[in-house]
DNA sequence: TCTATTTCTTATCTTATGTTAACAGATCGA
DNA sequence: TCGATCTGTTAACATAAGATAAGAAATAGA
């Protein structure tokens, strides 16, 4: 196991916890290390997902799939965990699939594993909680712009926002379903705001 | 302190974590009871939150306000707590109003009293998470909809969801606004509805 | 009870979005 | 390298939503 990698997922974690060496012991002999090729699937829908992962490098993108259609409605870079947590935590099956878009190495280990730890450590727990609440935060932002704002708007906010990498790096359609329009929307909405 | 008022929030906390006595022992101290008036506010814009409630009669809701305009994205009913959490677990200024839409008696014990509780037990920090947890998944299935289904498609599925009580008992142009549409958009899908 | 306010519907007009299609340019993979 | 695929833009059209206003019905509160 790469110490360089395992001190990144352990320094993520520290912003949650400040873990001491006897309760990252605790996880780590769970840790293991995995490559993704382009396109290949971290979580399939309709499958109750296992993993938690940690990207080490590469881009992910979550979607719901309606009407034959892909939603993507989330992105994943490195330094950040990856997961289609709700279904870890509710076990049903996943009502999203999580895909590379390119190469990724991953750390992952596995949601039963990380129940293990809430049993064992007080301390875990509360990383457990504050992970929750990280995420339920940054869904109420989300969720509020989608009730508040026009499509447009949400479109600035995403420019101004702390989220260049989604502009950047991932293709137009891609960020249109992101903001809940379509691509040819974004499109317009892109040339209405550069004749301005 | 009515004891059959203890009893409720008790049971809805049990939902989470099974509670003995002593865990129990633990809460009850700081918990009292709060009536509020028609349009009196449980938190508000710009204030740290501090109070966590639980309903035991009446209906309230929290708004956003946005160019002067209130926009009403959540309500709150007997049986549930009632919380402008997101202020609480950031000590954030809020950015939502919590106001009595009836006469309310509520519950009340302050957030900080509850994270005593996490420090002194595992099993209470363990509901935190749970909590989380929670809002988490509710947050998610709400952000889902408004991503992927039209405004006539929400409408269907709040009229299906286990939610009858906002469309029995909440006037219309709130329900508009939980929508994210105007009121006189949700008045023509329901004339469009009625005619097929 | 009576009045003021709130709530809901309907109409008109404007505008943004969705849909479909065509096309150009970029990128990928053999 | 070359062809196939992917990506982004633009156009045309249909549709639904926003804004505003007017009026009817229901409700609240004195």
């Amino acid at each position: 196991m790469n110490e360089k990698h395992l001190l990144q997922i352990r320094n993520s974690i520290s912003r949650f916890v400040k873990l001491d060496d006897a309760d990252w012991a605790l996880l780590v002999p769970f840790v293991e290390e995995r490559k993704l090729a382009r396109q290949e699937l971290f979580a399939k829908e309709g499958k109750i997902a296992q993993d938690i992962g940690f990207v080490l490098d590469g881009n992910m993108r979550h979607y719901y799939t309606r009407d034959g259609e892909e939603k993507t409605t989330y992105f994943y870079f490195e330094g950040h965990f990856v997961s289609s947590y709700i279904s870890c935590i509710t076990q049903k099956p996943s009502e999203l699939t999580i895909e590379a878009m390119t190469e990724c190495t991953l750390l992952v280990f596995r949601y039963r594993d990380m129940l293990k730890l809430y049993d064992l450590s007080h301390k875990w727990e509360r990383f457990g909680r504050l992970v929750a609440e990280y995420l339920a935060i940054g869904l109420e932002d989300r969720m509020t712009g989608l009730l508040m704002l026009s499509p447009e708007e949400r479109y600035v906010q995403l420019l101004e926002s702390n989220k260049q990498k989604i502009i950047e790096r991932i293709p137009q359609h891609y960020v249109s379903s992101y903001l809940g329009i379509t691509p040819v929307s974004l499109s317009r909405i892109r040339s209405r705001m550069t004749k301005k």
